[in-house]
DNA sequence: TGTTCATATGAACAATTGCTCATATGATAA
DNA sequence: TTATCATATGAGCAATTGTTCATATGAACA
């Protein structure tokens, strides 16, 4: 048998059908992109805890620091990789800002994360 | 008024009251720190790439690497991941081994991400 | 048995990430 | 205005991560 492609292992393993039908119904490369990043963000377990303090209750940076027994940089920092990603939203209240879950998804997609754990 | 800590803000910050309930609420920090480990097998877009195509077909390690054009070896180190996380099986058949989803969970995480994307 | 082939895995390296520290911003109050 | 206070942010560093390369494992077959 002639070389073939070293990336490639060799014909019989190939599923070349099922490869067809897999590759065409794959999302956009650019859509699956996103959705990585999206789960980065969930990704972390200052962010997770973040999130759900606020579940319970908008509340300021100095708050969220205090609950969390962090430095106001680090929770700051945080939530703005969490606006970036649109999962909280900030409102400006005087000298402080108080944050509060974008919408109902973050909720649903923890739920489903902890189901999942608790198998 | 006498020095106060430097961890924390002004005491008008602070709004006690809130964190107490806040804290009350928290889950386990096992858990939460549980849950970012999940979320973080999902914030790779290989390993996302991956879970979308066992959607639509279980596959061998091969024929994996030849849709998503990499490494055998690459593919393999994740799939030990997605394993560990128990988000895919492996069935040896064989020489080969094929991997599929494990369970539906799996995909309502990845559909309420796409949910949350497109706004 | 020994060979072949698909898969698994350890080491190494580059790239990314989360925190700290110092400082900037921007609103409030004197 | 100037001072104060909550928040935001840039630089730097340690730790983590994804890939590559080389090699090990383990099942099938001569």
């Amino acid at each position: 048998m002639a070389m073939h492609d070293v990336e490639t292992c060799e014909d019989l393993c190939i599923h070349t059908d099922r490869l067809e039908k897999v590759r065409a119904g794959l999302p956009d490369e650019d859509e699956l992109y996103d959705l990585a990043e999206l789960f980065k963000v969930f990704g972390d377990s200052t962010r997770i805890r973040i999130l759900y303090v606020l579940f319970q209750s908008e509340l300021c940076v100095c708050d969220l620091a205090e609950a969390l027994q962090m430095t106001q940089s680090a929770i700051s920092h945080q939530l703005k990789i969490l606006k970036q990603a649109k999962l909280v939203t900030g409102r400006r209240e005087g000298k402080s800002v108080f944050y509060a879950l974008a919408d109902d998804h973050v909720r649903s997609i923890m739920d489903q994360g902890r189901e999942h754990i608790e198998e």
